[in-house]
DNA sequence: AACGTTCACAACCGCGTGCGT
DNA sequence: TACGCACGCGGTTGTGAACGT
């Protein structure tokens, strides 16, 4: 059994809203407004509308102080942020966004915001079929990016140089990261608690480390995830990684380069980049697959909630990993 | 100029929820 | 407590304009 009909199909008009039938209505409202009742109150104007039908226009279109046109970027970053953390609750959004409605938002997200967004992302700066000592490197955003944020952008490698410690860094990357400004400014590495004394006190053999960005990929509701994961290998301890540099930034779109990969490393990292969560574009490209090549718009919506949010996650991670070491120099 | 395709936006539809009886 | 009704929400569809061939 269906449900029943709020009004009479056959009798009410669909489509496209008359000038007249727009006056009717807001004349109506704004003399006596709804008066709680949607569904008698196209009886009352003498529109052959159905109710639901005349809140809608009311609600998108006739209310006062409804704002049409361009998004301004403070709109986009708000859409942006709120999407990452909510989703599609367009109502909600709605609400940041005095004079917008959530249908205005929907519709802007499904037809520009989101490719915008993806758009944004950055490709790779070298192929990824690559000979096996030639890195694929992954930028951060551009700074004029969506998803720009110079909290995150400051290198905690940088940071961690300038504070006196040993760079956590191989020779490759070193280079990496000398040669191509526009990369360094983009590889995190994540926050390294737990371990972070038994990895600055490594001898240069430490460069070969693959390192995972932190909580990005904690799964745990509480937080209280440990970070050991960060630091791993296949079937091999953390101190006797030295075949290859891995280096796993926190997010996909700051996936930083593999090197020297192989069938196994390509299994093993695919693998493992999805079992610490990340998507299977970041699994891909830690691989040494395609990453940004196809087409954005093919992103699940999982995977641009992922990517707004893993944004976020990355400032959250530097502020900690930056804690991490204020707390170890008042140690001192 | 005509036609086909794509895009943007408005409107519709069905479901979940809350409230009154 | 159970039921019915209306509302609100989010996904989907329809339509006209813009653009490309």
């Amino acid at each position: 059994m269906g449900r029943a009909p709020c009004c009479d199909k056959a009798n009410v008009k669909k489509g496209p809203w008359s000038p007249e039938e727009d006056a009717k209505l807001k004349e109506y409202i704004e003399k006596h407004g709804t008066g709680g009742n949607w569904i008698a109150l196209p009886h009352k104007i003498g529109l052959r509308r159905c109710g639901k039908s005349c809140r809608l226009r009311w609600l998108n279109y006739l209310r006062p102080n409804i704002k049409h046109g361009e998004f301004s970027d403070d709109e986009d970053r708000i859409i942006c942020s709120l999407f990452a953390s909510i989703g599609s609750r367009w109502s909600i959004i709605a609400g940041q966004l005095p004079g917008r409605t959530d249908n205005d938002i929907k519709n802007y997200w499904n037809t520009k915001l989101k490719k915008k967004l993806m758009m944004s992302m950055p490709p790779p700066l070298s192929s990824n079929h690559k000979s096996p000592h030639q890195p694929t490197i992954y930028p951060s955003p551009p700074h004029n990016s969506l998803l720009h944020n110079s909290s995150i952008i400051t290198s905690p490698v940088r940071a961690n140089c300038s504070r006196g410690f040993q760079p956590i860094l191989s020779p490759t990357f070193t280079t990496l990261i000398s040669s191509n400004s526009g990369a360094h400014d983009g590889f995190f590495v994540g926050p390294l608690h737990g371990d972070y004394d038994q990895i600055i006190n490594r001898d240069s053999k430490s460069s070969n480390l693959l390192i995972f960005g932190g909580e990005a990929s904690c799964s745990s509701s509480d937080g209280s995830c440990t970070t050991n994961h960060q630091i791993t290998t296949h079937g091999r301890s953390k101190d006797q990684v030295l075949d290859h540099d891995y280096m796993f930034p926190s997010g996909d779109q700051n996936l930083c380069f593999s090197n020297g990969v192989d069938e196994d490393d390509q299994k093993f990292l695919t693998t493992t980049s999805i079992d610490h969560g990340y998507s299977s574009s970041a699994a891909a490209a830690a691989a040494g697959n395609e990453c940004f090549g196809g087409n954005p718009l093919d992103y699940s919506i999982e995977e641009i909630k992922q990517l707004i949010s893993t944004n976020n996650m990355c400032s959250n991670n530097l502020n900690f990993f930056m804690d991490e070491i204020q707390t170890e120099e008042d140690r001192r």
